[in-house]
DNA sequence: ATCTTTGCAAAATGTTTGCATTGGT
DNA sequence: ACCAATGCAAACATTTTGCAAAGAT
């Protein structure tokens, strides 16, 4: 992933009428790193050991008009703490399989799943449907074991 | 739906243990009236207006106890607010589409792809997958008109 | 110079917990 | 009689908002 994406989004915000400002910018770069789904507390506290701390409330606030332009995809896995990450201009993307003891949340892709919501989306007439999330709950290797 | 679901969770929360009382019954029948994913508020609300008013921890409490015995589901729709529906024995379900403009949830059944996630989790090897949650986001057709 | 973006603190929201009381067994 | 279930209020966690100061154009 990376630069492009950091890029891509820049541009966007530009187009939006946003201005530049460094608490955004910040977020944007961590999010360009490609991390699957963090929470904004994580973002915050993740700039603030390198040395970049940014307001609680200009992560949120870069969030929401990330989220708005659709620049990234929110996910709720069920602890009550939204996560976000990077959505590529491709469209390209992948869903999660999260642990119910830990909380663990690791991505997973299939092409197959893609195919079968296609068709599904374009079978509903009550909505127009955009975009999905699937969710996958169990439990990890290293809850197994334990 | 309905009555079945009813016996059913009572049935498990005695043999967890658990002891009869006012408020879990009232939050247990109206979940047994089969609505679609209700909020805790919701659920207080319905209550209330029905003359069986349950103070707001007991329906959270309830729902906690029924969410670890698998006797509801839990669902986020990135709302920031949990819905909660009773879930069948059968492990027959549905799955959620989602209007981002007003937030109306509505539920859809889809055979296939009940059937593709069945192998998926299947290859899945770094996780013991059990349910699984799949919300399809859109404008529904109240939004697209107006 | 103007109008955004930022940070802080306060508020709003959703959920959980402590504790005295009620109620089931 | 015992101990769980309940309701209330307070605590808690997350997210949003108001406002003054700093920053971008």
């Amino acid at each position: 992933m990376s630069g492009e994406w950091i890029e891509h989004a820049e541009t966007r915000l530009a187009e939006a009428g946003f201005r530049r400002g460094g608490a955004r910018r910040a977020v944007i770069e961590l999010l360009g790193e490609g991390h699957c789904a963090m929470t904004a507390a994580e973002i915050e506290e993740r700039l603030r050991e390198d040395g970049r701390s940014v307001g609680r409330a200009s992560v949120y606030r870069t969030l929401e008009q990330l989220d708005e332009l659709r620049l990234v995809s929110r996910l709720d896995v069920g602890t009550g703490t939204a996560r976000y990450e990077a959505a590529l201009p491709s469209g390209h993307h992948h869903h999660h399989l999260v642990c119910d003891s830990c909380g663990k949340v690791e991505p997973f892709e299939d092409p197959e799943l893609e195919a079968t919501i296609a068709r599904l989306a374009a079978k509903v007439d009550s909505f127009r449907v955009g975009e999905h999330d699937v969710v996958l709950h169990g439990e990890c290797a290293g809850c197994v074991a334990g």
